[in-house]
Parts: C-alpha cells; sequence; structure tokens
DNA sequence: CCGCCAAGGTTGTCGCGACAAGAGACGTAC
DNA sequence: GTACGTCTCTTGTCGCGACAACCTTGGCGG
C-alpha cells in the first residue's frame, strides 16, 4: 500500500487516446502489406533497412538493432525470408560468430515494390492528416520517449 | 507503375520515431503487468473497463468497442479470465443472442492490486517525461489519428 | 407465420512473438 | 594453453491475435 499519483483527467484522455492508436495502428500498417504484397510490417522493415544499407548486408546484431527487435525473433524471421529467397545468410568473414544477412535481387524487387503502398498507408493514416506543426511535435514526443525506451539509443542515429 | 509523394526527411524522422515507439511501448506495458500481477495488458484493460462501468457489468459488444478490439479475441480472453475466476458469463435478460461480462469480487480486487503499477508505468515511461503542453499536443495528435483508425469513433466519447 | 438477412458470440486453425536453453567462437587471465 | 566468462546466433516451446466458419437469435417483409 504506497502512495499513487493518478493521472489528471487531461493526462488520463492523452494517455486513453495514445493507447488506442498504439494498439489500432499495427494492425492496419499489417493488413496493408499483408494484402498487397504478402509481407508482415516487420518482414518489410527487415528488407527495407537491407536495402538501405551498402552492399545491402547487414550483421544480424546490427540489424536486430535498427529494427527494434530481439535476436530470436529475428533470427526466426530471417529463417522465412530465407525460405522464400528474399535473403541469404552468409557467414562473416571477420568474425565466425556472425552472420550477415544479404538481401537478393529477389528480395530487392520484393521491397521496391511494396514500398510505395506502404508510403502511402503511411500517408493515410499518419501523415497527412497531421499539420507540418503537428510532425514536429511529433517527432519531439516520440525523439523524448524513445529516450527510455531504447537504452542502447541505437536510433538517435538518424538521416 | 504510378506516382509516389515519398516522406520530406522530417517526416521521415517523425514516422521513424513513431514507429519504434509504437513498437517498443506494447511490450514495455505487457512485461511489466505479467511481471507484477500476471496479466496481460489486454487482460488488463478488460478488467479496468468492467470495473469503471455500472454494475461492472458489459455486453461483450460494448467491450471489444471500448477495448479496440475484435469479438474473438475479447471472446478468448474473456474464456482465460473466467477459467481464472475474475468475470463471469452471463446471459444478457433484453436480448437473448447477447452476452454480459460481469468482474467478479476476485476479478475486482485484481484489477485493484494492479492498477497503481501500471499507472506508474505509463507515467515512468510517458507523461513523466512530457511537459503539459506536449501531453495536449499528444492529445490533438491522437485524436485525429482515431478519427481515421476507429471507424466508429467509440473513443471519441471520453470523460 | 415463414422465409430471409443481419446482429451477436463462439470455436477452430494458423502464424507470429516472447522466453529459455543451448551451441560455437572470441577474449583474457593466469 | 587452458579455463572461464562473454558475445553471437539458433532452436524449441508456449501463448496470444487474426481470420474464417459456424450457430443462434432478432427483425422484417410478404
Amino acid at each position: 500500500m504506497y502512495e499513487v499519483r493518478w493521472l489528471t483527467p487531461d493526462q488520463l484522455r492523452a494517455w486513453i487516446r495514445f493507447e488506442a492508436v498504439v494498439e489500432l495502428l499495427p494492425t492496419v500498417l499489417d493488413s496493408q502489406l499483408q494484402r498487397d504484397s504478402a509481407l508482415t510490417h516487420f518482414e518489410y522493415v527487415v528488407l527495407a533497412k537491407l536495402s538501405e544499407s551498402p552492399d545491402q548486408v547487414l550483421r544480424m546484431t546490427a540489424l536486430a538493432a535498427t529494427t527494434n527487435s530481439t535476436l530470436p525473433r529475428l533470427s526466426h524471421v530471417v529463417s522465412r525470408l530465407e525460405s522464400r529467397g528474399f535473403v541469404e545468410r552468409m557467414p562473416c568473414p571477420g568474425d565466425r560468430r556472425a552472420t550477415n544477412a544479404h538481401l537478393t535481387d529477389e528480395g530487392r524487387a520484393k521491397v521496391v515494390a511494396a514500398a510505395p503502398g506502404h508510403v502511402n498507408t503511411v500517408r493515410e493514416h499518419v501523415i497527412d492528416l497531421l499539420s507540418d506543426e503537428q510532425v514536429e511535435q511529433l517527432d519531439g514526443i516520440m525523439a523524448t520517449l524513445l529516450q527510455r525506451l531504447d537504452p542502447t539509443n541505437t536510433l538517435r542515429i538518424l538521416p
């Protein structure tokens, strides 16, 4: 039985709405990609991050970090993507413990084909609904939250 | 091959951060509740919504709406909660198709015990990190997004 | 009444995410 | 050179969420 600081009405309202968006948004992203490209949102992110990196290669650990994922989760997903021919695993030359994930040409084609529809969904459901000022506010708020959520601050390295 | 309006650098940065938070936040909420109260975040929300309603009763459909869920998902969760003694199903007097979910005393005790820890987590990871102004901004942004995400606008009925 | 469709819930199946356990490889201390 | 701890990744198991199929009841037109 310790002291609890409950939320004020304003805080509560903001939280309930935020909570709702956090609950609903992933479903929207997933179903669009699933429907149009037979990809999970997470699978898409993996392919996208690989396509943005030099030589289309990233170490599993680095890939896990940029996708806000854990290694076990990533490993499973890469296995699936590998069996579909979008990614191939290659031993890392310098470190025999490490594995490199490499985007195949087929995988690259896949993500290139999926990107427009995904960007469109992001616009329709988020960006285009907000003013430039609100986008800036959103960025500031999320940057603050990430300092708590992302211990390694991987995401502070941004373009 | 149609026209694509890519995101501007500012928009992209905001989106990547928002995406990261949407990915990471649910895990934090789930693991705290799981660790301290052996509850899923969604289970907690179900119990909480019931505890806030008159007579601790809500129809399944209404409960699904206020928890941003689908009926199948809710039905499964209520079954689990029922087997643990936190909720009981009762036929709705007025409509023999409908089912009422009723929070038991045990369930009420459970949610009351879990609430402080949960509120604390929400404060630590979200509310207390933001200024009052940012909380207001967050509320405005999320309200806008919900108009798209929540077709029935169930959540616009707020305290 | 009676045939039809919509509304309200439940159940079954499948796939993904979380977690724990394990197998190699690297570094380092002695 | 060898023993220990750490890093890197994989694998197996379990539980939840999405989706589809199904069943019952209610409303409504003829």
